[in-house]
DNA sequence: CCCGGGGTCCACCGATCGGTGGATGCGGCG
DNA sequence: CGCCGCATCCACCGATCGGTGGACCCCGGG
């Protein structure tokens, strides 16, 4: 792709020091151009228009504007076109999976060394996929890591707020056999034995 | 402080792009000049005794050396030559009185304009203390946020584990009666009614 | 010197929770 | 159409939890 030129890239992340971090790393870099710079999901959409990168580096959390928005509103427009590469700082299986499903091409935790970063965009570029082995496992694997569903996890968000199985009960006009049923499944899908336990996962995996 | 000469920055974080964003910024800076870098906490206290610097910018939160242990151990050499200034990702009570008490001088987020993270720099190098808005509330304000004592986060962490009281009791030695006492102790600082509910305020403030 | 507060420990009681073993209706998909 | 997964519902039991009311020790201030 870009025949002879340079691999064109936009980076997204609304940490300036990280955006710093990456633009040095890269621009710097033979057969790399850093051609636009955004905060945030919704910035992305008109900097990548703007510049009609190969590759574009997004972060996923941002103030503002989704990464995960951001990235199938690119894919909306063109299905291959501008590559995407998720960079960020956890990959939990969440994240993961929706990223992914978004239209990702590679994922790359935040900790990886300037070579890794390197390869990884020349390799996306190239539409080779990009995975770190958790996000290997996250996804080849229909790992035990069962995904909850939208009433499980507005239970386990109310249970993580304090309230009991009644009073979750009552605020979402259930019953209350239904609120434990609720949270069994929620235990058995995230490996945990109690309430507690699956509070901290749950805020581990994003969830809350 | 070092004259007529450029202020010396050692640069202590665990991600590759962070420390690059963060060199590159300081190192075109007029009247600054990083004079090295390092990983986490053990790293950095060799860097520093080989550069010498005027200020060191620390990341608290590195696998392989903890952030706040190699802040006291910076200070024990001396009590004011490297100003060390926390750059994190959250201002979180718990970080904020950890690293100040540590012997820190200053406390910044990650998501600071480069221009905010020059003059900071600046600033504690001229012994000016360098505060986030969260991080005075978090030291001036006497605030309800009662501190946890030891025993009260250990107990804490091991619930958070999924383990139930007489778990954590025979884990501790300890009659499971003390373990639910210190539980209720944890419940009234936090503000909170249940086990589920003190996980999750646990895991906001970095307790767990 | 004695008082008080914080941290640690313990026993008992009623309320809640986790687990079992069901049952019904509904929607998508082969 | 039949299967499967999701959501909802129910009753019952033993285990665990949250709350109360105390106890001890150590340390620092009046």
């Amino acid at each position: 792709m870009s025949g002879a030129g340079a691999v064109r890239v936009v980076v997204v992340d609304d940490h300036p020091v990280v955006r710093d971090g990456l633009t040095g790393i890269l621009g710097t870099e033979e057969g790399i151009e850093v051609v636009g710079e955004a905060s945030n999901g919704r910035e992305a959409v008109s900097v990548v228009r703007a510049g009609d990168p190969d590759v574009v580096l997004m972060d996923l959390r941002m103030p503002g504007g989704d990464g995960v928005e951001a990235i199938a509103e690119l894919r909306r427009a063109h299905a291959t076109r501008p590559r995407i590469l998720v960079l960020t700082t956890y990959d939990t299986d969440r994240d993961v999976r929706r990223a992914m499903t978004a239209g990702a091409d590679g994922f790359l935790l935040k900790d990886a060394r300037r070579a890794e970063l390197v390869r990884a965009v020349h390799d996306v570029a190239a539409g080779r996929p990009v995975l770190t082995a958790v996000a290997l496992a996250a996804l080849a694997g229909r790992r035990y890591e069962a995904e909850l569903t939208d009433r499980e996890v507005h239970v386990l968000r109310l249970v993580s707020e304090g309230l009991t199985n009644g009073a979750v009960a009552r605020h979402l006009g259930i019953g209350e056999a239904t609120v434990k049923t609720h949270l069994l499944h929620v235990y058995r899908k995230l490996g945990v034995g109690d309430r507690a336990a699956a509070v901290r996962v749950g805020w581990e995996r994003g969830l809350v």
